[in-house]
DNA sequence: CTGAAAGCGCTTACAG
DNA sequence: CTGAAAGCGCTTACAG
């Protein structure tokens, strides 16, 4: 099966593939109807296709970035990634996706391929481990968009979570409910994560705020499959906490299961709010509130940016930080009596 | 900021740029040491890097697959891509994702464009609706295959459930604990897309088998947000079903939504059984058994195959339909005694 | 209004 | 052991 080409296109239709290649990009100026009618009609003869790659060669673009997530298990990724598809697809762009798996060498060696690959910008959920190439990146005046994490030092744009402030939200919905014995949950701090870090200091300030005792028994802070091991501590507790933020989607999950294997009932006994997109999660019993990140809206934006700054790339954007709030898809959750017994 | 290129590695290294061609792909046979070595420097002090656009117009492949989902915001499909952008890395290929949305016309734009990317090869969710292109690219020994669906009359490899057998141990499951009037839910039937229609064939077998008498009335197939109409009718019946199987997420959500605000008991009142990836379902209540695809098995079975037709596509391999069994992840579900009544 | 020519950055026989 | 040359399939000034 030979491939037809640009000549093959331009010997049928009796003219040159500099005419045949005007036809395709549109420049049609001064080309004369009957010429036109005559390409249009070998084309459809021969079936032909043009060739991107070749053309990308040419051209030094390829119309298409690419995106490394951390993990596209997370349901957040994943409604991002579909975002920003639909956003390259009415621009048509495509989209390479990349799966970080939060290593940095990974993500090094993906961001060399897409480089390799001439990808014309990119969407990272940064790991934070690569900040030379980061660096490099903004310096050779690159396209690049993050999502999810601010790298401190690095001057690019971050699409993320007011996290702070849905920490806030959360702290508050729980006191409106009665609840002042609150604790979290949240995955490891270690790496210094953004959304981990802003989202338990969110949760102190919001404590603070409200005027509600800060345990450090209720805090855990853990690898996720060792969170179990933290809330049994914190659960063993004379006194333990009537209520419980989850920082995150993964988290949560610990949080209901761990309830479930110990017959704490959800939300009777112990009240459940959630920090992220978690499908289904409203709908189950225990009814559980969660303050989801508006996905979508993040993944347009973020690709519209990216794309914006590759159509113009002499234009100088200054690199900001773009803060997004967060809704509340709430479960019901009644009134706390228990405070009154303390 | 101008790109370093092969010349300018061949000036620095005082050679041609065939050597260092020879070199960048490991041609050593006859390179001598001392040439490998100043190439190597030249590459260091430059910051090279391959320009992967040139190379694929040259060796006319591009190490890249396209991959088109119905819709990437199923469990299902994120755990398939997630799959096969694992093999694929393994084996330096990169993936293009595309989201047909169910929709032929996007299907064929998609795909299209992926060829005219020049992809090596596709997975895809096929919408059943481009039957003329199916059949060219089989016809053309392009490297296809596709997952979760049967497209009569085209030969290209499937990968997908045994979804009669699915519904059969859904039935046997309800069956064992005493469920005799079991009804199912499913999503439209109308565009004979294979999971569903296989779904509801394996669930009327199984009923048979198991001599439980079969219920029009507990039989919903309809747009899924159409679905608590149906379930709304289903449970004004005389004598209502006293479990039901959910024939994806979706209709699991529905299902699920439905009791919730009908104030039916899961599972006490209504035993229900999902056959679909529902991250979650488990430590929810009500437990929820489901019977899970093994996405990432399917997943890097048909990246693996398809790498192999694309490495070989010399060699014929006569394509097949490739079956997988599901996996029950069951929550805890009570004897059910209501059949005592009647 | 259309064509000849150069070139994008590689790879690959082939010659020496 | 290494280099000169052709070519992948396009696009784009430029000439006419």
């Amino acid at each position: 099966m030979k491939r037809v080409t640009m000549v093959d296109v331009a010997k049928s239709a009796g003219v040159s593939k500099s005419t045949v290649s005007q036809y395709l990009n549109k420049r049609f100026d001064y080309m004369g109807e009957e010429t036109k009618l005559r390409i249009e009609q070998a084309i459809e003869k021969l079936g032909y296709q043009p060739n991107i790659v070749a053309r990308s060669l040419k051209q030094k673009r390829t119309s298409t970035i690419g995106v490394i997530v951390a993990n596209i298990l997370h349901s957040f990724s994943t409604q991002v990634i579909r975002a920003i598809e639909d956003t390259c697809r009415d621009n048509d762009f495509h989209v390479i996706v990349c799966n970080a798996d939060d290593d940095p060498v990974t993500e090094e060696k993906y961001i060399q391929m897409l480089l390799a690959k001439q990808v014309d910008g990119m969407i990272i959920f940064p790991t934070g481990g690569n900040l030379n190439l980061y660096h490099s990146m903004v310096q050779r005046n690159y396209s690049v968009v993050f999502v999810d994490r601010i790298i401190e030092g690095v001057n690019i744009d971050v699409f993320l979570l007011d996290n702070e402030n849905a920490s806030y939200l959360a702290v508050k919905h729980l006191a409106e409910h009665g609840h002042s014995r609150i604790g979290i949950v949240t995955p490891s701090l270690e790496r210094k994560i953004t959304p981990r870090i802003e989202r338990i200091n969110g949760f102190k300030l919001a404590l603070n705020k409200f005027g509600l005792p800060l345990e450090t028994g209720y805090i855990k802070s853990m690898d996720v499959d060792k969170l179990h091991v933290g809330l049994k501590e914190m659960f063993s507790l004379p006194v333990p906490p009537t209520a419980l933020i989850a920082s995150n989607d993964l988290s949560l999950y610990e949080v209901v299961k761990f309830a479930k294997e110990s017959g704490i009932q959800i939300p009777s006994q112990l009240a459940v709010v959630g920090i992220d997109n978690v499908p289904f999660a409203t709908v189950f019993e225990p009814s559980l509130s969660v303050f989801a990140q508006p996905a979508f809206e993040m993944g347009n934006k973020a690709a519209e940016l990216l794309l914006k700054r590759i159509e113009h790339s002499d234009l100088v954007i200054e690199p900001q930080i773009h803060r997004f709030q967060p809704t509340l898809l709430a479960g019901k959750m009644p009134k706390n009596d228990n405070m009154l017994f303390f």
